[in-house]
RNA sequence: GGGCAGGUGGCGGAGUGGUAUACGCGGAGGGCUUAAACCCCUCUGGCCGUAAGGCCUCGUGGGUUCGAAUCCCACCCUGCCCACCA
């Protein structure tokens, strides 16, 4: 017997819009609950199973939380600026902001079909220039405080894109977008110099709640380690008559008697100076092999160490022992000083390095390393491996950076009253030649006056990273209309912080440190209420393709939610995405499990035909499967364990439709629990019984019920199960033992034997040691 | 190479010191039906046995314990993240 879910699920999501049904009050004597989950970039193709995921798990403790009487913000917004978009302009020749407009109605009516129970009221777009606005002009408090600079560094570029990315967007040398290889290059850019809270980001780990792994990771990536930086001078003057030193970073100054040579990294500033004319040959064309080698291939630690001798010789400061000057590119210009002292008696690569050119290796005894300092005159330092944020892109679909260059006066912040600045129409979308922003080539918008002087000047033609809107999105659902500010104090007081934060792994290193940062600089600038921005964060697993692999549309295993809606209705597609597995881990798609959970949904309707009158005499039993499952499921979505919050739902309506007859009141305690697993379901048949207005409350269970008055025992010899015996939970040792002892088939392994020691574990299981 | 998470029926997975395989899928048999679908009932880890019952089983091998999927040690394998960070 089906129930039909294209009509009711229609009916609630109707009404559900017209009642604005899950709008969250920002004046409110209920105890606030923020929930947050990463919101989607709207591509052309689409909801994903994975979206699902995660918003319909988190959309079941967001309406729990509502029943229990919290206050409850479930928002959801665009992330929309970004390279596919504006890959897609290009292919097809349509505007960015069209794409963005069909993508996001494409979405917004597919979660709308989920029923999932966002407060739409307070959508948001980073693309919309009432939002973008503000990125802007939280740029400009970087820059006002000295955190946002021009700086000309060796960056990541991406020659495919063509574009500059961070070092986490680069990771392994390849391109976070595309895939393929990194190369270097100097550029101007826009930088935001995150380093400057690496400290803070890593120690006020320890005031959020998040998951051991994603703390974990984000640990690594800050990368504190405590060293320091140690002078090697030449023992003799160079011929210009200056002395020169080598600045070296150790993490072991301790075993600086066992440095028996010293490496520069091949970008290091000294090479050229340090090299002799005999070496210089040889160092150059070593260095300029080493200057093509991608991240990746110098990353690749199997490959034979390679290195080169600079002629040049420089003084242990700790025991004055002369130590030759190598350079090689496993010492990287980019962490540290670029410079090392080698110690291959303590230190793996250092060792290779050393047997492979035949230098010296000593064992020597380690100094305190107070002692080496003090005595060679080095300083104790802290250094991290995260790097500053490169904020510029060549590209057009971003939020244009709002500064203007005039001779005079340098950089100059557009003033508050005119931002935003707005992105122009353009022609084409295909960053110029030779890297540079789209924007550039449009005169009537480079071309501008100083805000200052008033003098001809020329705008920043870079845009933004897509990490810029999405490190304060969570601020703006807050008080998204807002005209006069970001959001104001008062409604950021009562919201702040997030209470619960959902989105993918991928997402640890990127935009969770960005909008941490970001979230802190403006505390530190009084604009919001909270140092940390969430208190708790954790991550869903991805949704593969029934093959076990990711999905992929170049595969053609993507699973069209669309399809699912149609065929299995919102409700069956939520409650399988959560049944399917763990959530924090990766799960394959299964058709057929979700209609599994579809039958489920299907005898909820069936045991709804065979509810008895209230005149019925109790169902103890029922009763006691009831309470049992109120507390499990209670339990289960809080520890967001909603694969078994759903079994435990099953075996409950098993039961019932198992039993003769269900009474009203354990159906509706059943339907409250259903609510925010299926909601139009469980709403269509509360109100066809009893009220929806009783999801006012979510139900307790009644401790007396949760107890069983007779248990099965488990019953063993040595160990090993021999037979169970019905029981009291509440029977003492000597009782169960004389029970066990009549079974007959306990009493054959008994027979004969000495026992040694008898072990009760009351509720649990009686152990006979013979 | 390092870190993290894992390895349990034919499949997705429960169970983290006390009856291994909850829940779902799949499979077998039966019922309903003119028939099929839906639905309902029973069975469903392996081996031995007519049965009662016994033995084996949570990647492999050891250990701790009255008792181990669970704790400890070693090894093998898979996934994810990081990767020459001095």
């Amino acid at each position: 017997m089906s129930y039909n879910h294209k009509s009711i699920e229609k009916k609630w999501q109707e009404r559900w819009e017209k009642k604005e049904a899950f709008r969250a009050d920002d004046v409110s004597d209920k105890k606030k609950f923020y929930c947050l989950v990463e919101f989607p970039y709207p591509s052309g193709s689409g909801l994903h199973v994975g979206h699902v995921r995660s918003y319909a798990s988190f959309d079941t403790i967001a309406r729990k939380r509502r029943m229990q009487g919290f206050n409850v913000l479930y928002p959801i917004g665009w992330d929309a600026f970004g390279l596919p978009t504006e890959n897609y302009a290009i292919k097809t020749g349509r505007k960015p902001q069209d794409i963005t407009l069909e993508s996001t109605q494409t979405f917004r009516r597919q979660l709308k079909a989920l029923g999932l129970s966002f407060d739409w009221s307070r959508e948001v777009n980073t693309t919309d220039p009432e939002y973008y606005k503000w990125t802007q002009w939280m740029f400009l408090q970087f820059f006002k405080a000295g955190l946002a600079y021009k700086a000309k560094t060796l960056i990541n570029w991406c020659p495919k894109d063509k574009i500059g990315l961070a070092n986490e967007e680069a990771a392994g040398g390849v391109c976070d977008r595309c895939g393929g290889p990194v190369e270097k290059r100097e550029k101007e850019q826009w930088m935001i110099a995150i380093t400057k809270y690496a400290d803070r980001l890593l120690s006020d780990l320890d005031t959020v709640n998040y998951l051991p792994k994603i703390k974990k990771q984000q640990q690594d990536w800050i990368g504190k380690s405590e060293g320091a930086e140690i002078d090697f001078w030449m023992g003799s003057r160079m011929g210009s008559g200056r002395l020169l030193c080598i600045r070296v970073f150790t993490t072991r100054p301790d075993t600086i008697d066992g440095a028996t040579y010293v490496v520069l990294a091949p970008e290091h500033p000294l090479v050229e100076l340090l090299t002799t004319d005999e070496h210089r040959e040889e160092v150059e064309a070593y260095v300029a092999i080493a200057k093509k080698r991608t991240e990746m291939e110098r990353g690749d630690e199997s490959r034979e160490k390679t290195g080169v001798f600079t002629g040049s010789t420089v003084v242990n400061p700790f025991n004055s022992e002369a130590v030759p000057v190598w350079i090689a590119d496993y010492v990287l210009s980019t962490y540290g000083t670029g410079a090392i002292m080698a110690v291959p008696q303590h230190d793996e690569r250092d060792r290779a390095f050393a047997e492979k050119f035949g230098l010296p290796i000593v064992d020597r005894p380690l100094v305190a390393i107070d002692e080496v300092v003090a005595k060679v005159k080095g300083n104790k330092v802290t250094r991290y491996k995260l790097r500053d944020w490169v904020f510029s892109r060549q590209r057009y679909w971003g939020e244009p950076i709002p500064l203007v260059w005039c001779d005079e006066h340098k950089w100059v912040a557009v003033p508050d009253e005119q931002l935003p600045v707005m992105l122009p129409e353009v022609e084409k979308y295909e960053p110029t030649d030779d890297g540079e922003s789209p924007l550039a080539s449009i005169a009537s918008f480079v071309n501008t006056t100083c805000p200052t002087c008033g003098k001809p000047a020329k705008r920043e033609t870079d845009t933004m990273p897509n990490w810029a809107g999405s490190s304060w999105y969570f601020l703006r659902y807050i008080d998204a209309h807002n005209k006069e500010q970001f959001a104001s104090a008062d409604k950021l007081k009562h919201w702040m912080p997030v209470d619960l934060y959902n989105g993918g792994m991928e997402h640890t290193t990127l935009h969770l440190l960005y909008s941490r940062f970001w979230n802190k600089f403006l505390f530190d600038h009084g604009f919001v209420p909270t140092s940390e921005p969430y208190a708790r964060r954790h991550s869903h697993g991805l949704v593969l393709s029934d093959d076990g692999t990711k999905m992929s549309k170049s595969k053609g295993n993507v699973v069209n939610p669309d399809d699912i809606l149609e065929q299995y209705g919102a409700d069956a597609l939520r409650m399988y995405e959560m049944f399917m597995g763990p959530f924090e881990e990766p799960v394959p798609w299964s058709a057929n499990g979700l209609i599994g959970v579809r039958r489920f949904l299907d005898k909820v309707w069936m045991v709804s035909e065979k509810i008895g009158d209230s005149t019925m005499p109790r169902n103890e039993n029922l009763d006691r499967v009831v309470h049992k499952t109120i507390k499990k499921v209670s339990s289960d979505i809080e520890a967001m364990k909603f694969n078994t919050a759903v079994a435990e739902l099953m075996k409950c309506v098993n039961a019932m439709h198992e039993a003769h007859e269900v009474s009203r009141n354990q159906f509706e305690l059943f339907l409250k629990l259903l609510f925010p697993f299926a909601p139009h379901l469980a709403s269509e048949l509360l109100e066809s019984f009893f009220s929806v207005d009783s999801l006012n409350d979510w139900p307790q269970y009644d401790p007396t019920l949760v107890k069983d008055k007779v248990i099965t025992l488990a019953v063993q010899v040595n160990g090993k199960l021999r037979g169970t015996i019905e029981i009291a939970p509440e029977a003492d040792q000597s009782e169960a033992e004389t029970m066990a002892r009549e079974q007959e088939q306990i009493a054959r392994w008994l027979d004969g034997q000495e026992i040694k020691k008898v072990v009760y574990v009351s509720g649990r299981m009686i152990n006979f040691v013979v």
